[in-house]
DNA sequence: TCCCCCTGAATGGTGATTCATTCACCCGCA
DNA sequence: TGCGGGTGAATGAATCACCATTCAGGGGGA
């Protein structure tokens, strides 16, 4: 067969799956028939069922920390770098409400067998988000008395939750349109 | 016997093993131990394994719910019962960190299975901070422009976030510190 | 022919759930 | 007061379906 990437098409599929019965509900025979190879040939790829999950993270992870990384290359403003980093993580999530239901849900269960092995993506993202704060402050256009840690922690969980809702419910507005708003909020806050 | 309490006591044994080995690495007969009951008797409370947790969910939202009505009722200012919302979810939340890796980790993997039966609390907490926004709007305290039902999931976002982070590491400053940030975060923005 | 993928049926461990049995307690009758 | 049968909560060993993982073999390219 040699079809192209093997492994790709297990972890697409894994995350089709994953995303339809929850991790811990899918069968490693349902992933191996939606990727269309022999449940053996998992086993070539990777080392267990969790090993897939794990692996589904980190790729996910680095392709988005990479698509951050161009998408902020060639800003300054800090605040046209939020919003353009609210926008690049809605639209990376629009792409795929599979891969978004995969990271939202099924990965935060396993966070907690990965202490210490792989987190180091997620601190990595949300020290994109923390250094974003950062330079905002020093450049004077944010308040000098925020808690960057803090705050980016507070704004990767607000997307990371609205990202999860429109991957459940369709039909809620658009992300884009969430993007702006949302952005606003963390801008100008709530007070009149 | 007819312990009036066991029920309770299975329920707080879930919590425990729960959070620490995640609900589909526990085995029933854990909680069972850990409750001081046999196995079997589990199932003359609880439908099967997963009733264990939806029944943990819906008391501890219950409960919340209530704590959180009790501490808003006085109140007039918009922001000030923004704070103490954030304060008391908190404070439910620091009373028992097993507790809220449970209600943060556990949960969501099956609120996809719990599709329609009973995510209601859950919609009528949203609800609550929704309303704490939309009274603000109209009072004139909130600037009228805010989508309310978008600023009230990426508010629970946040502070969940949050939790979720102080149940996971300890160390990090306390709580109560955070609370009076993060409001002061949605209230104002980072806009200088 | 040799080697490398790959296959998918067979295996073995596991753990949720069941159910026959025990036991504590209650009530009515003598 | 003492006795006997009835009730149902509680038990926990046994069941049994399930599924991750293995491995003996197949086939095609060099």
């Amino acid at each position: 067969m040699a079809q192209p990437d093997k492994r790709r098409r297990i972890l697409d599929a894994a995350v089709t799956v994953f995303a339809q019965n929850g991790f811990y509900n899918s069968k490693v025979s349902q992933v191996a028939r939606e990727a269309g190879v022999a449940d053996g040939t998992i086993y070539l790829y990777f080392k267990n069922k969790e090993d897939i999950l794990i692996q589904v993270f980190i790729d996910s992870m680095a392709a988005i920390l990479a698509r951050q990384e161009t998408a902020l290359a060639n800003l300054t403003d800090p605040a046209e770098k939020l919003r353009v980093f609210i926008a690049t993580h809605f639209n990376s999530v629009a792409e795929s409400r599979a891969l978004a239901e995969v990271l939202t849900v099924e990965v935060r269960q396993s966070s907690k067998f990965m202490r210490g092995t792989d987190m180091k993506p997620f601190g990595q993202y949300l020290g994109m988000i923390a250094r974003i704060i950062d330079d905002g402050v020093v450049s004077g256009a944010f308040r000098s008395n925020v808690d960057s840690r803090l705050s980016a922690r507070a704004i990767f969980g607000a997307i990371d939750e609205l990202s999860l809702a429109w991957a459940m419910e369709r039909g809620s507005a658009a992300l884009s349109d969430a993007c702006e708003r949302v952005t606003a909020f963390f801008m100008t806050g709530l007070e009149a």
